[in-house]
DNA sequence: CGTGTGATATGGATCGATCTAAATCCTGGG
DNA sequence: CCCAGGATTTAGATCGATCCATATCACACG
């Protein structure tokens, strides 16, 4: 190879791109074994004048080898670079070592950091977690799950898209693979043979919690802001608000029930649309904190000032709920936490498949900042 | 099992949980299957009559077979629920058929994007996607490369943690096995023999585009605020930076370089070192978004108006950027992209294991906003 | 000296698929 | 009626590990 073809550099657009030539010693000699193949438990085995069967004790640390032929076999295993095949292991045991987990939208913070507790309860325990992002469709997490079911993970942890049906979603699955819901319900109903564990977050008790606080606070007239009325976990926070308001003995004016998409944006929109009717809320639970946040942007445009003018509650802590002026009054649902639970669980069903279905609803708590005036800083 | 029994609910703290029994029939007649094993190849070669060789070749669609066979074959496979066992195929064929994706934060919504952009792009082609989250910590690293390694990936993409090293990381992941290098570099010198393919981000180049943007707008001087000198990333950025102050002829006061860490609330706190010194900077070239973010809110307190009293760029453009008041001039990286970028990289690598490595350094786009001045809305 | 015993080691079948080479079937030409 | 040759099908070995039943060995005991 000549020194003149070293390096060729290509600029494109904005980036740059390096080509760097392979050293010409692509493969210096590898120990002993052939220069392509891995090594198996074989070519230990011969390495080292054992039968195979032997290697395979040695590699699970079976008591019934010698301590000599052990570490003969032991030092071989170093000098070739050995690494385990558990695919071929997991076959002939008829077992498995991976989890899947199936996201309707990884790229949300909250789903990032409860798959990073998935993640991190299954290493511990000796799994690996196949990954599927689905993207809120529920086409794709057809084709997701299909794809990955034939990898053969042990369980499946799920947070559905919307309008994931159950039937398609057990034929994908089939009988033989434990399922664990997370987060929403599947659609359509159920074959009464059907049963699965399911992990979801308590919203109607925190949407109570978080009216409750305001209640407390003395706000009589309190606006349920955000969110759509076909996602579940909205119903079920609406449901929260209008029980809390009910047992207080506060009446609901239609206009105080405002819908926007859960996001910042549309939140800042309809912003104006909670003060459109009399008499005007003084306070808002909102669907989650990117509304809330939205909402305290739009009464900021209003020469309202949040926490002081105007109490709001959010939803899920996000990490700039802490940080917003003011901070925001939330519901810390712990992603993390939720997502070791979620390891946690599907991890005791594989150990008891028979066992009755779990549903279990999680804690959330409310975090008091100054959004909601109780910690009002002038 | 007696009506009485049917659920038991136990009130645990705040959640509940619900233990619901499995129904009677737990599993119904299963077609024809035997109850509990799988179906395999060799079942459907028995059920309709012929060798597991035919079936072998209906399921990978070859041509070869008979029309009329192919229709028996297929029906006998949709009676059974007959689903595909990769893992077993892929160990006759030597093939794999999944990626690993090991991150050093998954929960960091830059890298949870980039997951997202991987995991479509791996999917689209056929693989499935080995997740493996480090915490920023070296020997999680470690561990999580030798766990995943074991089930025989056909590649890596690897966002190394801080302080990684060459040496163990070869170690583990062995001289088979093609590696991605995503957004960092290895600690350690590298031994000649090894290469890999590296996907980085245009730190230098954002941060000079930034710095020329105010200069264009007429400021003369600009500090960088935020980041810690240790980090690669902030070094390339401080470089982008400098650099462009050299080009226009401008000389950089000390107190204009003010560390912090990449987080809003250490970026509130160092705010007034930014004003300690004479002269004061009108501007302000900030380590990344977060950052930018809190250095906006220190300005508030300061009774200064960013954008309008003082100019700010950020860098990576995270969803809040487009959302502050005002909105965050900064540069895209689109991570996205990127992780697709990474994911084609790597299957390309598998077609030409021996073509040259590739370094690439992604570009970064300036976003304009009004943060910086330049669309200032009074 | 034969043999029972505990400690080790191993051959060969096996998991569920694929591959290779060879067997079978079918059809038309001689 | 036989056979070449294309179209189909298949038996059996194989991937890299594990499991089972059996083999081997050293030693002690009657």
């Amino acid at each position: 190879m000549h020194a003149a073809l070293q390096y060729a550099i290509t600029r494109s657009n904005f980036g740059y791109i390096w080509i760097v030539p392979i050293p010409d010693s692509t493969m210096a000699m590898e120990s002993t074994a052939p220069v392509h193949r891995k090594t198996t438990l074989s070519d230990i085995a011969a390495g080292c004048g054992v039968s195979r069967a032997t290697v395979s004790l040695v590699l699970r640390g079976s008591p019934l080898v010698n301590k000599l032929t052990q570490a003969k076999v032991e030092k071989e295993l170093r000098r070739q670079d050995y690494v385990y095949n558990r695919a071929a292991a997991n076959l002939r045991r008829r077992t498995s070592s991976s989890i899947a987990l199936i996201l309707n939208d990884l790229a949300n913070p909250f789903f990032a950091e409860f798959a990073s507790g998935v993640d991190e309860k299954l290493g511990e325990a000796g799994y690996v977690t196949l990954l599927g992002s689905t993207g809120e469709s529920s086409e794709r997490e057809q084709a997701v799950l299909r794809s990955l079911i034939e990898h053969g993970p042990a369980g499946i942890i799920l947070s559905p898209a919307e309008g994931s049906d159950v039937t398609h979603v057990l034929a994908a699955v089939g009988a033989q693979t434990p399922l664990l819901l997370f987060n929403r319900e599947l659609g359509g109903n159920a074959p009464k043979s059907a049963h699965w564990d399911r992990l979801m977050l308590d919203n109607r008790r925190g949407a109570r919690l978080a009216t409750e606080h305001l209640i407390t606070l003395g706000h009589r007239h309190i606006a349920f802001f955000g969110g759509h009325r076909d996602s579940s976990s909205c119903r079920e926070r609406f449901a929260g608000y209008t029980e809390a308001m009910r047992v207080a003995g506060l009446r609901i004016k239609p206009h105080w029930r405002v819908e926007c998409a859960p996001n910042r944006v549309d939140a800042v929109v309809q912003c104006p649309a909670l003060f459109a009717g009399s008499p005007a809320p003084t306070a808002a639970v909102c669907y989650n904190d990117a509304v809330a946040l939205g909402l305290m942007l739009g009464l900021c445009q209003r020469g309202m000032q949040p926490g002081h003018d105007f109490a709001l509650t959010g939803f899920d802590n996000i990490a700039e709920a802490a940080l917003g002026m003011p901070p925001l009054t939330t519901l810390a649902v712990a992603p993390r936490e939720r997502g070791r639970q979620a390891a946690e669980l599907i991890l005791q069903r594989l150990h008891e498949p028979l066992s009755a279905a779990r549903y279990i609803i999680s804690p959330v708590q409310l975090v008091v900042r100054a959004s909601s005036g109780a910690l009002a800083t002038t």
